[in-house]
DNA sequence: CTGAAAGCGCTTACAG
DNA sequence: CTGAAAGCGCTTACAG
């Protein structure tokens, strides 16, 4: 026996800063292997020889060890993580893109860290910065727009970025999502197939997939000749069913000429066709009504919402799926996939 | 010069393991302090005397210094973090719950982790078990019932725990939410008020709270000589507007007679409410309905409808405000805070 | 009010 | 295929 130099842990183990838990080298020593190899055989490093791996695995599981996630990232410099961030999570939409990241991820050992910016590029920037602290592997974005202090937060931290809802085309960017101004244009056509002339597009919470959608849909009345920038409505507010129900009120009262509108998205639409019944103005005989993202509750409205089904389960899935690519340096085909839409028609157009 | 033991770091720290990023060891070489004290100056820590604590801030904000989360939460035993469980995030309800929470906590510099367990306690469990190795502060739950695993989990981390939405009254649990006994029977004396007689309850995703204001909602009618067990319908399913309609049609085709409903949840009865003006049932005329949350779009619906509006924002708040208190070891005067619930009467009744 | 030493529980990098 | 050593970037516990 050694008198000095004793670096062993003292027998006694619950001392001091011990948080009583068992760690990796307990595991290692009641299963008779190095931490070294007990951590590689939980890791599921295939240099192991796979019956330590059952050993350790045995082992683990009957401490009831979990391994202590702050230990690991700090020696491995970076967590078991991914950043989602969206600008809502009051939107379904984006509960929906989450789920399905959600149901890719876990499985994989990886824990979603979400971030609610409340559409503020300030937010979103503060979350960036906060969440690029934990070291995660990946970052999982809404859209293409941000601040530039966040930009470069993002370039600096070299690490994997899948940005979801619209698309782009830039060498480096990875997206998942479709074309907003498709989509745009495409209710546009409906309308128009449906002989309306006098279309409107109605819009709150404007950020950019929004404007790309009044964009596309523009451009395509523009075409057919009948577009009248007075038809456009667009507020900032933050989008509800009563503000719907307001702008459908103020539209139909200063042009009553008109016989088809366009809602950014569906909440404005069921506000409208709310204000409608009321008004006695029947939905589509007079006003034909289209929304967008084609929310479960559209389907049941009277009369039954008109929109444009976003697959957003589709989007958070590829997105996730992606991002786990791009940590396993894997080869992408497409760097931006083009997940598509489709309008729904129902009674209201 | 010693010519062995050089242990410190050599000049050119660009090596090996470490990210690039600026450290605690940087701030206080560049504020002429130790680690030590920088770190009690950039936690706020009151024995630091204030120009140094100018200092060591002002050289953070040069350098971009942020916190390494996992080397403070393997140092100390804890991470700034309080996890938050809900059983699902499809429900309006729960974001507004979750909201509130992060209003409270962010300034804090807390983080929360988010769980939404799909109404299983096995999911339940097994992210209790994965959050708790992250070595949160505290714990904010959803209800009283989960696996008895889960509730061993939590006594042996002897952590904080905070339980909203219902009320109870045991030594050392501590709770936000309100008595959904009392808002059932609430809804039956309104109902019974309107004169109604023959009174249904119906539910969908049978949880906890649901069965309580089922429980709340029967006495009161069996207490008034009016309750009829035929005009309970349950079913565990997923609650949603499309279940709502198919439920109403069922009930009222089987019981004609029925002149009065109440939902587990807005959600059906937006669902009935459709279905009824699909069908020319007349509501209130012929039925009275009321919903249970009062989400947004319920105040918007024709008719309007009638539903207890339960009080998210402050449960979450309270909570919120509870687990601070508690992390602070500070006496809490009230254990169980009831922030009770309104009526709130519309056309649907 | 301030600091030197030790340690939190893992993984990396290097050997063998 | 396995392991001893060192280190990740902080904070605790102890001194002074």
């Amino acid at each position: 026996m050694s008198t000095g130099n004793h670096k062993k842990p003292s027998p006694q183990r619950e001392v001091s800063r011990r948080t009583g838990r068992p760690t990796l080298a307990d595991v290692a020593e009641s299963s008779g292997v190095s931490p070294i190899t007990a951590s590689r055989a939980l890791r599921g490093i295939a240099t192991v020889d796979p019956h330590l791996v059952s050993k350790v695995r045995e082992a683990a599981a009957t401490l009831g060890y979990v391994v202590n996630p702050a230990a690991r990232a700090l020696a491995s410099a970076h967590s078991q993580t991914i950043v989602a961030l969206v600008p809502s999570l009051s939107n379904q939409l984006f509960i929906e893109v989450l789920e399905a990241i959600h149901e890719v991820l876990l499985p994989q050992g990886l824990e979603v860290l979400i971030g609610d910016y409340h559409y503020s590029p300030d937010e979103e920037e503060k979350l960036i910065r906060n969440y690029l602290a934990h070291r995660p592997r990946g970052l999982l974005l809404t859209g293409f727009e941000r601040s530039e202090a966040a930009q470069a937060l993002l370039a600096a931290s070299r690490l994997p970025i899948v940005q979801m809802m619209e698309l782009a085309n830039a060498p480096g960017v990875f997206c998942v999502g479709f074309s907003q101004q498709a989509a745009g244009a495409a209710v546009a056509r409906h309308l128009l197939d449906r002989g309306r002339k006098r279309i409107a597009y109605v819009a709150a919470q404007l950020d950019a997939r929004v404007m790309q959608r009044g964009e596309g849909f523009r451009h395509a009345l523009q075409h057919a000749g009948l577009h009248d920038p007075a038809l456009e409505m667009m507020t900032p507010a933050r989008s509800s069913v009563a503000v719907g129900g307001d702008m459908f009120s103020e539209l139909i009262t200063n042009n009553p000429d008109v016989d088809g509108i366009f809602f950014c998205n569906d909440d404005l639409a069921h506000g409208a066709i709310f204000e409608a019944a009321r008004q006695g103005i029947r939905v589509p005989q007079r006003i034909s009504m289209v929304g967008f993202n084609d929310l479960p509750i559209s389907a049941h409205m009277t009369p039954r919402l008109t929109s444009i089904r976003t697959l957003r389960a589709d989007i958070g899935q590829r997105a996730a799926t992606q991002i786990l690519s791009l940590i396993k340096h894997e080869k992408l085909e497409n760097p931006c996939v083009d997940v598509g839409f489709e309008l729904i028609v129902r009674e209201s157009s």
